[in-house]
DNA sequence: CTGTTAGCGCCTTCAT
DNA sequence: ATGAAGGCGCTAACAG
């Protein structure tokens, strides 16, 4: 079990001073004035040895890691992992590592994996946080911490985040309903729930209701952790009741996913008996028999978005706070209404 | 911007030493006979401090991180998404973090990715490994550091996997097929590909074909960058040449995934056009109108014996090399066939 | 029962 | 153009 090579190494083998290599190695070489010869010699040995440094040593020492943490409700919803894999990209090609944690909707959890990364001194934090507000990030990130939000944003808040346009999109396919003849459509969302994203999808269709355009349902809450069982209650008495076309939207893809469920037990025939809509876009949504309607998030873009911000972040500290980008969430009107 | 509390913080205000209190919060006060009394008031300071050791700092005096390093070929999959997410429950319990890295499919990135991960001092390694030989893993595994590998293990290697019945499961699928009436079944897999587990999946189907049980046609292999129109192109083929019962059976979830998608464009009926059965099971599968028939592994607990065996390892250094797990993937009979 | 000392590998100021 | 020395925060020998 050989140890691997350090700076001494290299500095003994070429009888220079750790101080030189360190420099070199780090591109400093030109602004000290070294010898482009010395620099070449010092490069290829490195090379040669495999020398690689430790980062735990230079962390200890400059503060910096070098890794980003990445905080998501669950890696294996599809849509996290599409956007962080949009993250890990962009960060790789600043030479930057990616933590990922779960926080399972889970507050407490949330906050125990940030304790945990800030342990690991990492340089930024990217979160789709699970909180009621941001005051836990707004102190972090006056310790000096550069945070970002994605996903899940807080209104009145300082600190940069990417989100999309939640309620114009939601908006947009609920009008595409009613076009299409649907008037008491009902919303559900996962809750209960004080998400802002959500919020706004929801709100979205309170205010058609507002305006008379919507009949007057009450938004569906949905507890995800007993979802089928809440949906098919919810739905059997919505179909028994309503007489008119009937339509459901749901906020999220999981609930899009047991609705479609639902109907499949209970041999409904979408949109005949049930007609679909759903925030999210899923893959399958595209090849379903019938092809299901869904409103589709740029998911890479709001990795590569978010990862940009961080990067800018890290280079200017006290830069201009408040970015907010917002993105462009593509309606997609397909055979399920 | 405060400064986070260190030991020295700690020692200065409570007038003793950092060893005494390093002692005490690694919870080896007892050991060292520290009265209760001085123990009690130094977690009590470190509590409300809100002490936290700093990692870099630990790792560096102990050449340990409590990071463990995942490759996977794309955290997107929700095949592996699962598997991660059962590693990371695992492991958490034991006080480990994850670190999870992509190599895209490629044997360089693959091989960047580990380098990366070993600056940062991680304590083991656990692989789906895209390269063709597990030399390179073994050689790690020589400096000490732990690795296991899953899903794609290595024929004749002496490291540590999980794996699943490949062959057997898709024999038995075969088989079921086979009753059903279907002979001339087209086989495809994902490639070119040197992986172990596609090609137990393929030869359990070319057995078959020797035994004269299975017609003669060559199993295709897909290249996934362009799976669509590759996929399009064999099955036209297939479906104009054959004129018994069709029926494909498809070595990974991306690939069944085209498949039904192409049926749904080509509006080809499932399964009385062209049955589908395929490796991996999808939540799709179990919702769509036909059901898919898949082999559903047990993704969680692939990631929980993973991350046990990575934790025996870690405890035991020079245990027993050679642990192999083999977990059974369940065949799964549906309205497809 | 408690403290002193040294050093992990690296970067950085200050000297030369 | 190069080097010496110090220290980041922590732990582990070794002393009392």
């Amino acid at each position: 079990m050989k140890r691997r090579t350090t700076l001494a190494d290299l500095a003994n083998e070429l009888k220079l001073s750790k101080t030189l290599i360190s420099l070199v190695l780090n591109g400093k070489g030109d602004d000290h004035n070294i010898s482009k010869t010395t620099q070449k010699k010092v490069l290829e040995l490195a090379e040669n040895r495999n020398y690689k440094p430790l980062q735990s040593a230079r962390s200890l020492r400059t503060g910096k890691s070098g890794i980003i943490g990445l905080i998501v409700p669950s890696i294996s919803n599809s849509f996290y992992a599409a956007i962080a894999e949009g993250i890990e990209r962009q960060l790789s090609k600043a030479q930057l590592r990616l933590f990922v944690s779960n926080s399972n909707e889970n507050q407490l959890k949330e906050k125990d994996q940030v304790q945990l990364l800030l342990q690991h001194n990492i340089d930024g934090l990217i979160v789709a946080s699970t909180l009621d507000n941001p005051e836990y990030y707004e102190k972090l990130a006056k310790t000096g911490l550069p945070v970002v939000f994605f996903d899940r944003c807080f209104e009145k808040c300082k600190l940069p985040c990417v989100e999309v346009n939640n309620y114009d999109a939601t908006n947009e396919a609920l009008q595409k309903l009613l076009k299409k003849g649907y008037k008491n459509i009902l919303f559900m969302s996962p809750g209960p729930s004080h998400l802002n994203s959500l919020n706004l999808r929801k709100k979205a269709y309170t205010d058609l209701q507002k305006e008379g355009k919507v009949g007057n349902l009450e938004p569906i809450e949905v507890d995800t952790s007993n979802a089928a069982l809440e949906i098919k209650r919810s739905l059997d008495n919505y179909i028994k009741n309503t007489k008119s076309k009937k339509a459901v939207f749901t906020a999220n893809n999981e609930l899009a996913f047991e609705v479609i469920s639902y109907c499949k037990k209970e041999k409904l025939a979408i949109p005949s008996d049930l007609a679909i809509w759903s925030f999210d876009d899923l893959l399958m949504f595209g090849i379903y028999s019938p092809t299901i309607s869904g409103i589709d998030q740029p998911v890479f873009e709001i990795g590569e978005r978010a990862a940009d911000l961080m990067i800018e972040s890290l280079e200017e500290p006290n830069g201009k706070t408040g970015r907010k980008i917002t993105l462009i969430a593509e309606v997609k009107e397909r055979e399920s209404v």
